[in-house]
DNA sequence: TAGGAGGCTGTTATCGCTAATACAAGGGCA
DNA sequence: TGCCCTTGTATTAGCGATAACAGCCTCCTA
């Protein structure tokens, strides 16, 4: 190692106070008189003390330390919330460790099992699966304070996050408006038990009284550009009659509009494009795509504020809350009524 | 808190051995016997016994904590920096504390402070400015291993990052010899004092004969696509005969690409448009846009390897080392000859 | 002048764990 | 049979800080 850290010790014995003495001047304890603190002030300043912050941890039982555990920060707006969110906790004091899951629960379950072991105060997690929660539970029950920043109403454990049902359902809804009635859904989310966006699109495609039909389905193979690009081929090989389709993230919405313009289609015209999260790369994008917004500052600050209201409550952890926050659907160029 | 771990000692009276006995065992010392490693390990299962980090580095004096200060997480590239980075670090068995410095040396200071303070075992750090590190060359002069995530060969401190002076010579080498004479440049790093980009652009230049032209220079307000839609904007109301340009990061190009399309400029023929980082929006553009290609995986590597060697060596720390790898230009279609 | 009341500072214990050392029991060897 | 060594477990100290409590002055008051 060889950092050489000044301790307490060493500015007692440079000073020829006690450790408790310097102690309590360094923290401003009006028990101690003025011309030691300034002495002790300036011995710390001329040793360049930094409290260690693991021993005071140990003894205050507390480590001012949030886990924070994502999917993948590759999607661009997990990105923004995990950028957010240190922001935040940094304010008010607290530090961010952070971990990615990259979508596997196991990786997702150690992750949690090591800020465990780090004693963080409390944890926020983007969970890869929003319903298999058993081991997330376990741990709140265990007094652990946790958000999570995706999920359902009955998960059982706190969650703020967007309520991407709503967000799925205006989404089909303002295509249906549009007059679309063969509307293509790009999400994987069913996969891993995340219906939200599916039962959405569903709900609004009964209430047209039209039939959820799977070969309008595809599950793209990764969240990204190209993945909504071969997920976009594979719907329009299927000659399923599409003349919209509505993508989980703008990533993947990204991706196939780009295949439109590969294959010289015009969007709106010929194919609507709706996607996910609202990010500035499908608000600039050659046609500016409409998007089911992500409220970032919104979510990332109640999310937050819950947090560290869970982290202060003493005793016991009040019942579980689920905020979903309705999600606005930006209308842009990418979507108009068809042909 | 109310969260309630079990510790050594409650495995102890449970089990009748000692807090020492049942640490050894935990550990798998070879000094306790068969059977009472298994009842011990047994009873901690029981117990769900997870061991108290805090404490075990108190008295290790080592956290296998690192403390990553990226400038802004919102710049996609340095989103997969970080990423890759946690996944490596995971895998050596070290967790990542995770700090913002938004550009701001102030903060980057404070950042540095508290990881000390919270004795991580090392630090990586994209540095505000590539120029001003001293507070960065006390903190390693202090034995604080420490690689910067880009930087210049006279740093002072281990740098491992992409050569962007290179990639800044390579992709004006490109446009001239497509034939352009008059190169645009967005680019805000020379306020900070990162003239990497800017020095590559500049030495193409005179290679070739040309004045370095301020009016082709201009400073985007951010490094965002917005940012780059605005500064191509500026840079086009000025009239200075600009054919191509070097945007600093592909946000920034991507800005001026939806520029050019809002104005019915061709890309590349009436414009070449060339950026740095080649992100996957980059790739799938309207106009599949040129790039300085950032190597994140081998930079992340390098970076990691080095830090943790840093780390185990024992008494000083090595002479600091700059390794910039050398940056590929990905040719795409937004660049070729003028007209 | 004695006794108490404050004002300051020092002592001791503790957080949960590890490392160094101590010690008890049993076995091998002379 | 006695001694030493090995094996297995317990004791003690200490990481760097905080907290509770214990003193020692000095000064004031009765």
């Amino acid at each position: 190692m060889g950092r050489s850290t000044a301790r307490l010790k060493d500015i007692a014995t440079r000073t020829g106070f006690s450790v408790n003495t310097v102690s309590l001047a360094l923290r401003g304890s009006p028990r101690i008189a003025e011309g030691t603190r300034l002495t002790i002030v300036q011995a710390a300043e001329a040793l360049n003390y930094l409290p260690n912050h693991i021993a005071k941890s140990l003894v205050s039982r507390e480590t001012r330390t949030i886990g924070l555990v994502l999917t993948s920060i590759t999607n661009p707006i997990l990105t923004r919330v995990a950028q957010a969110i240190e922001l935040r906790l940094a304010e008010l004091g607290y530090s961010t460790l952070f971990a990615t899951s990259n979508g596997r629960p196991d990786e997702e379950i150690k992750a949690v099992e090591m800020f465990r072991s780090r004693q963080v105060d409390g944890m926020l997690i983007y969970p890869c699966s929003h319903r298999e929660l058993n081991h997330i539970r376990k741990v709140r029950a265990a007094g652990y304070p946790i958000v999570l920043l995706a999920g359902d109403a009955d998960a059982g454990v706190d969650v703020v996050g967007m309520d991407t049902r709503q967000g799925g359902y205006a989404a089909v809804r303002h295509l249906l408006d549009c007059g679309h009635r063969r509307i293509g859904l790009i999400d994987g989310g069913k996969q891993r038990g995340n219906l939200e966006k599916y039962d959405g699109y569903r709900r609004a495609l009964d209430e047209a009284g039209l039939t959820d039909d799977p070969a309008l389905h595809v599950v793209p193979v990764a969240h990204s550009v190209a993945g909504g690009f071969d997920a976009m081929s594979e719907l329009m090989a299927r000659g399923n009659g599409m003349t919209a389709v509505l993508a989980a993230t703008d990533s993947l919405a990204l991706g196939a509009l780009r295949w439109t313009q590969q294959h010289e289609l015009r969007v709106p015209q010929d194919m609507a494009i709706v996607g996910f999260d609202n990010i500035e790369f499908a608000q600039f994008a050659a046609t500016p795509i409409t998007s089911v917004d992500y409220a970032v500052d919104l979510v990332t600050e109640r999310a937050v504020d819950r947090l560290i209201g869970l982290i202060r409550a003493e005793d016991s952890l009040p019942e579980a809350e689920v905020m979903l926050i309705e999600a606005e659907l930006i209308v842009r160029e990418s979507s108009a009524e068809p042909r």
